[in-house]
DNA sequence: TGAGTTTTAAATCGATTGTCATAAAATATA
DNA sequence: TATATTTTATGACAATCGATTTAAAACTCA
């Protein structure tokens, strides 16, 4: 009944993420989209809409596989403090493997966009009030069964451990070096301990 | 010999600061700033040269205000624990008192400029690195009079402290809320515990 | 006073911005 | 096969970008 797409929309969202993610929103024009996209504006404006509406597309899509999976795959199949550790570990390791120092794009957006954006306000806030929520569930279940402190209350614990995410990921963007990674969450993790 | 300057040099790049704070560089325009500072752009392309020159004057500046006023504040007037102490409570002020959410200049440049800048990537990690310093100098004097913990060695604690201060930067800029960012750093505070 | 120099104001340069109009191309259904 | 519908390619829209030119204005020093 109607002409069908000549190109895959998951791939190219997946492209327009890369290119937001290392050059951020107003670095970025609908040319360049188009171009490591592969299509032209007009394509890109009748799939995705317009460049407000892409970089949302692309930062949900980027939200969705990035913290959904890490999550996902470490709680329940990790002790709690064990989960924690290895969400950190793998932090540490993506920041020092990232050549192109693209960073976070969450954290990206939350400095570029969200505070003159009410609705990225809204999506990377909330997202932040998940991460924070996992790291206390964690911390919560890793008190009940001993293995975590008690010495700080799992509110706090968790506050802290979403600010040193985010630290993490801002000194990883100009001094991706990894003594310094590692050691700035050495202390954090003797906090733990019980 | 020639014709005076009829506007301010100091006040000017005082309101450059101000509009590149909060809305970075690329969402500057020449003539957002030509109608900020007063000017005409013929004028701040005379007085400072480029956007790009300019952005550095505006980030020495804040620097040069910001940091080294705090850091000279309370090392030597202070006991090492209440150094650090004071230095967190302040930035946690400044941050819930932060109406347009501007955040720290630095931290918005460490995302924004530097990844793509080795200049401007050159200025930050210095910057970072003097904090830094700031507080290991401040840990190893309290550890040395019994003041702070000797449980962790003073260049990690120095980074956990880093990383918590760049954590509260990003944290407070989409989630100014006073119990998040005096909730995250009480742990780090009992850390810092004998 | 007049020569020399710098800062201003105003206008404008080509390039690029986000977005859209138009029309040709390609398919499914009737 | 013809019609309806959507996607493409091409090009252009006004607006804005960083940066500069031109010439008038304002000053100092000889």
């Amino acid at each position: 009944m109607a002409r069908p797409r000549e190109f895959d929309e998951d791939t190219a969202l997946r492209l327009a993420v890369e290119h937001f993610w290392e050059h951020g929103y107003e670095a970025t024009s609908i040319r360049d989209l188009a171009a490591v996209m592969g299509l032209t504006s007009a394509s890109i404006y009748n799939a995705f809409g317009d460049k407000h509406s892409l970089y949302r597309r692309a930062l949900d899509y980027y939200v969705e596989q990035s913290f959904g999976d890490r999550v996902g795959r470490f709680e329940g199949n990790l002790p709690p403090r064990d989960a924690i550790g290895a969400f950190f570990r793998e932090i540490v390791e993506r920041s020092l493997a990232d050549e192109k120092r693209k960073g976070c794009m969450l954290v990206n957006s939350a400095l570029e966009v969200a505070p003159h954006d009410p609705e990225f306000q809204r999506v990377v806030s909330g997202v932040l009030v998940q991460v924070e929520a996992f790291f206390r569930r964690c911390v919560e279940a890793g008190q009940r069964d001993g293995t975590i402190s008690r010495a700080q209350p799992s509110e706090d614990m968790a506050r802290t451990l979403l600010g040193m995410l985010l630290g993490i990921r801002v000194l990883a963007r100009t001094r991706p070096e990894r003594d310094l990674l590692e050691g700035l969450v050495r202390p954090v993790f003797a906090m733990l301990m019980p």
